[in-house]
DNA sequence: TGAACATATGAACATATATTCATATAATAC
DNA sequence: GTATTATATGAATATATGTTCATATGTTCA
């Protein structure tokens, strides 16, 4: 808990920062256990992809089954090319999957986590709403 | 699967979209069972501070303890200011908190689904890394 | 073939976000 | 008190993002 001696040479990397390193113990274990920057990268990524009101809509109005542009576009009272540029996004990123019938295009999940993120987030909000 | 009669007076709401509501059944139910759009626009806002690199890796990082500011300037890699910022973000959300030791600042997770969140995501990453 | 419809997509624009710089605050040592 | 260190924060800037508009693509129907 205590200052470590200063002196030392951690320095961990590149003078990025212009406090010295109080925990060189700390920050080695953190550097070393964190994960890989690509994983971070993509995690952020994906993350992101969740963090749209309309987007989770879609996601959360697709987990309950399939449903066209044109539905989607209702259930979110937003207009379809606003809506085609979201489907596009998670279709990037092989969070939903699409099939055409006709002149329909049909969008479904097409990631078995997509339920557990949205479930864990909204989870999160509601015990936040009820605890604070 | 086939279109519907087309006369409904659906609409659903507005006049929001050039095509027709295709299913009104499945616009109804998946209306019906969407979250709030307080729930969704929270739960994007929680979604969003996933959503970047550095603070992933400011949250994997606490999630092996407590560090200053300064060690997670190291860790990161980037300056003091920004962890800081990044920190003010984190820290008006509640997902950490922090206590003052004299000069230094220790940060520490300070909701149970932070590490629940970082998992799935980085699971989701995993996963479809070695599948694809 | 052409008209109507469902969807996709590029460009433009407005807003949001992350970083940096400069500076403020807070605590300690002298 | 002043100097030094650790952290916080406002302003400015560059980049990212979401929506809209216009238009393109693909399909069905007459």
């Amino acid at each position: 808990m205590a200052d470590e001696p200063q002196g030392a040479k951690l320095d961990t990397e590149a003078p990025r920062c212009d406090c010295r390193v109080v925990h060189k113990d700390r920050v080695e274990r953190a550097i070393a256990r964190a994960p890989l920057p690509e994983e971070l990268r993509e995690a952020g990524e994906l993350f992101k992809l969740f963090a749209d009101p309309g987007r989770l809509r879609i996601l959360a109005a697709l987990a309950e089954g399939e449903l066209c542009v044109c539905d989607l576009s209702a259930v979110l009272g937003s207009g379809q090319s606003a809506v085609s540029h979201q489907l596009a996004l998670l279709r990037t990123a092989r969070l939903v999957k699409n099939r055409r019938e006709g002149k329909t295009v049909y969008y479904a999940l097409d990631d078995e986590h997509v339920k557990e993120i949205l479930r864990v987030g909204l989870e999160h909000i509601a015990e936040r709403t009820a605890s604070s």
